[in-house]
DNA sequence: CAAGAATCTGAGAAAAAGCTGAGAAAGGAT
DNA sequence: ATCCTTTCTCAGCTTTTTCTCAGATTCTTG
């Protein structure tokens, strides 16, 4: 799967980028609109990110000339804030989605799966790990058959978890995923909603192993205490 | 069930792919006339879904070539609102049924089911949830054995949380589905709304259970408490 | 065991999400 | 034309969530 971002800010691009990559898909960056669309008519994507504000041409242009060329890829445009009679102007120009910034960059993934597999179903959509299970489309938690109830924030921190079960992900990798990229989180943050979890979904099950392994120095991991 | 669209406003296209997909059809598009015959006579799909004005070819032309071309596939015809003589005109072309622009996703749906589900029922025209019961057919809503009067978008608001039991729907899938696509709602909007269903279905039965949960941070949901 | 670093946690301020009464605007029926 | 219904927005209010801070606790290492 490749996917071209064009972006003009470095810093958000290379954060795209590194986060794409860690869910392995191929990815290259324009950081102008005229590059962008010159990558996007030669190249062959699965999928091309486009920012609106761009210097050359902006994205409206670029989505617009690649849709007259009949290049149909896949386009999901990012807008900013306060632009939001741009959504509007965005799809009538060909894009397939939008995304307003700042987002978490779950919600990126969640969007380029979205455009490359299917409509999401109701049989992939239970993550579990042992006797936990998070269900992505009733956002239900259970431990056993005890429902647990959790806030959007606390249950996509816990979805990224499960989505790297047993894998060990740094406070970082956490906020980068699961807060906007310019959120400016301090790593407490990420031990507070870890706390929240805990008491949610380890600390009223005494009986039953903690999930919520603490791995000091390196960070936080589902899984089984040894 | 595979599904063509064949209409060249990308906006229009792209967000009834997104819908009919989200619907579990396989979905197909094209962007002109031409490209919209050729895919409808060599490939096999269940219904095609035609834009009256195209470039190339008009959506009649097309339809007319298709019928004698002795293709028969289900044409569902898309007349933007001032054309309504163009209607009468749709349906000697051959087309099985036709929709005006703009329309709420809810609409488009229900069209195209009936295309594919033959003739339309009255075994499958009634949705229900414990009590609770929509028919399609009347515009009844009963709980119990207590009729329940509804305005229009009460009852495509309803139908709509009603057609994904236990799934917890945002605002945004919401708007994009009982609202017109061009429609520019706001997610408070969606919250009356649902208050005005709450007072007809489960204020008066203080007994009964509520049955409209609000999912704080997630969206809404057709379901019992727990 | 002591010191430093990492993590946990209770408290609370600020922000966001949701609910609701009121009312403007538009459409239909009589 | 008048009255009633429906659609939709707005502003004020309540509830819940998010996030930070500061002090306590735990872990690691010498």
């Amino acid at each position: 799967m490749r996917i071209l971002v064009v972006e003009d800010e470095h810093k958000i691009a290379n954060s795209i980028k590194k986060g794409l990559e860690q869910e392995s898909y191929a990815v290259d960056i324009a950081y102008d609109g005229v590059q962008g669309f010159d990558l996007a008519s030669t190249e062959d994507y699965d999928i091309v990110i486009l920012d609106l504000l761009l210097p050359g041409m902006d994205g409206l242009a670029v989505c617009k000339r690649l849709r007259d060329e009949n290049i149909h890829t896949p386009i999901l445009m990012l807008t900013a804030k306060g632009e939001l009679h741009d959504k509007v102007e965005g799809f009538s120009g060909g894009a397939d989605d939008y995304l307003v910034k700042p987002f978490a960059f779950e919600e990126l993934i969640a969007r380029v799966r979205a455009l490359t597999r299917r409509p999401r179903n109701r049989l992939n959509s239970v993550l579990s790990y042992g006797d936990l299970s998070v269900n992505t489309l009733t956002f239900e938690v259970k431990r056993g058959k005890t429902l647990c109830r959790l806030s959007k924030k606390e249950f996509s921190l816990l979805e990224y978890l499960l989505r790297h079960p047993d894998i060990v992900l740094s406070k970082e990798q956490i906020i980068a995923h699961v807060w906007d990229y310019d959120a400016d989180i301090l790593p407490n943050t990420v031990e507070v909603y870890i706390g929240y979890l805990r008491n949610k979904i380890d600390k009223p099950f005494p009986k039953k192993p903690r999930l919520i392994r603490t791995r000091r120095g390196f960070g936080y991991q589902i899984g089984r205490e040894r």
